[in-house]
DNA sequence: GTTATAATGGAATGATCGTTCAAGAAAGGA
DNA sequence: TCCTTTCTTGAACGATCATTCCATTATAAC
C-alpha cells in the first residue's frame, strides 16, 4: 500500500502564494519556488504540473480566502456601515503584503482566460455580499440613497486595488488610513 | 564627417514602452522590442545600453508625459472645480492603455531604487500642482474645507491607479465613469 | 521482508533569455 | 573618389529558464 503524504498541499501552496505576491509570475523561477515551498522539486512538479498550474493554484486559493476574510469583515459589527468600515480597514492595515489578485491583473490584464475566470469568480460572489450589505446600510439612512449599489461594489474594489498599489508604492501608513477614510467619504 | 542617425530616439522609446506597457518588464523579451521599436538590435543595445536602462528610459519619458498631461487637464476650465474633474475624465477615457507607472510598481514595487526614484519625482511635481488646485476649488467652496489637500492629491493618485487597474481588470466604460463620479463625490 | 508509493537531489535537456561579435550595406562630408 | 560612422543582419555566446530523467532513500501497508 502506499505511503501517504506528508507535506501538505495548502502549505505549500501558501509557500509558493508568497513568492508569487512578491514577484509576480515572470518574475518568480522554480528554484524559488522550491526553496519557498520547503519541498522537492520533482515532488512540486509531480504534485502540481507545471509552474503556471501552480499560479493558477495560488490565485484559486488567494481569492477565495481573501474573499472569505473581506465577507467576514463585512458582516461583523453591529450595524451594516460597520461592517463596511471593518471591510475597508482591513484592507488599509493588510496593504502591506502585495495583492496577488492585483498583481495578476497588472501583470495579464484580461489576456488569460483561465486567471480572469478566477478574478471574476470572486469579484462576483464578493459583489453579492456588498450589494447587500449597502442596500441594508442605505435602509439605515447610512449610505446615501441615490447611489447605485452596483456601483458602490465596484467603487469599493477599485478603491482596495488602489489603496494597495499606493501601499507598494511606498505610502505611510498614515496615508493608507487617510485613503480609508476617503473611500468612507463617498458614500455619504 | 559620419553618417546622422537615421531613426528618432523617442519614436523608437515610444515603441518600447508600448510594449513594457502591455507586457510588463519581465515578459518582455529583447526580440519583442526589437520588433516594436522598429530599430535593429545592435542598434538598440548601441543606444540605449541594455534592457533594464531602455525600460528606465521609457519609464521615465512615460512619467514626465504622464504628469505633463495631468497639468494641462488640471489647469483647464475656467473654475479649479473643472480642471481636477477634466483630469479624471481625462484617466476615465484613457484607462484602456495599461499605465506603465502603476505597472512599474506592481511589478517591482520598491525594491528598485532607481524606478522608485523616478515615481516619486513625478509624484512629487503631480502632486503640488493638485495641492495648489484643490486649495484653490476649496477657496470656491468646490472642496469641503475639512479636508487636508495632501491627502486629496494622495487620494487622486490612488483613484487613478484603481480606476486603471479595474480597467486592465475588464470593467466596462460605464463603471469607470461611475469610478470617477465617486472620487468626485468624495470631495464634498 | 516484500511491495508500492512518496519524496529528494543531481544531472541532463532543450528552449529561450539578454547580450555581443563580426561582417556588410548605406549614407553623408571630404 | 575615400573616410567615417550608422544601421542592419545573422550567428554565436554564456546564462538561465522550466521541465524531466534517474537513482536513491524513506515510510507505510501487507
Amino acid at each position: 500500500m502506499p505511503r501517504p503524504k506528508t507535506f501538505d498541499i495548502d502549505t505549500a501552496i501558501d509557500g509558493a502564494m508568497g513568492v508569487f505576491r512578491e514577484h509576480g509570475y515572470e518574475g518568480t523561477s522554480a528554484q524559488m519556488l522550491v526553496d519557498a515551498m520547503g519541498i522537492g522539486r520533482q515532488s512540486l512538479y509531480d504534485t502540481f504540473g507545471d509552474k503556471w498550474e501552480l499560479y493558477k493554484g495560488a490565485l484559486r486559493r488567494y481569492a477565495t480566502a481573501e474573499k472569505q476574510a473581506h465577507r467576514t469583515a463585512l458582516k461583523s459589527g453591529r450595524r451594516p456601515i460597520d461592517g463596511i468600515r471593518a471591510m475597508i480597514e482591513r484592507v488599509v492595515s493588510d496593504a502591506a503584503t502585495p495583492c496577488l489578485g492585483v498583481g495578476s491583473i497588472a501583470e495579464f490584464g484580461c489576456s488569460q482566460s483561465e486567471l480572469t475566470e478566477i478574478n471574476l469568480a470572486a469579484d462576483r460572489d464578493l459583489r453579492g455580499a456588498m450589494i447587500e450589505q449597502v442596500r441594508a446600510a442605505q435602509a439605515q439612512g447610512d449610505i446615501a440613497d441615490a447611489l447605485d449599489p452596483d456601483a458602490i461594489a465596484t467603487f469599493f474594489i477599485a478603491s482596495f486595488a488602489g489603496i494597495r498599489i499606493a501601499a507598494r508604492g511606498g505610502a505611510r501608513p498614515q496615508q493608507l488610513r487617510d485613503l480609508g477614510e476617503m473611500a468612507m467619504r463617498a458614500l455619504r
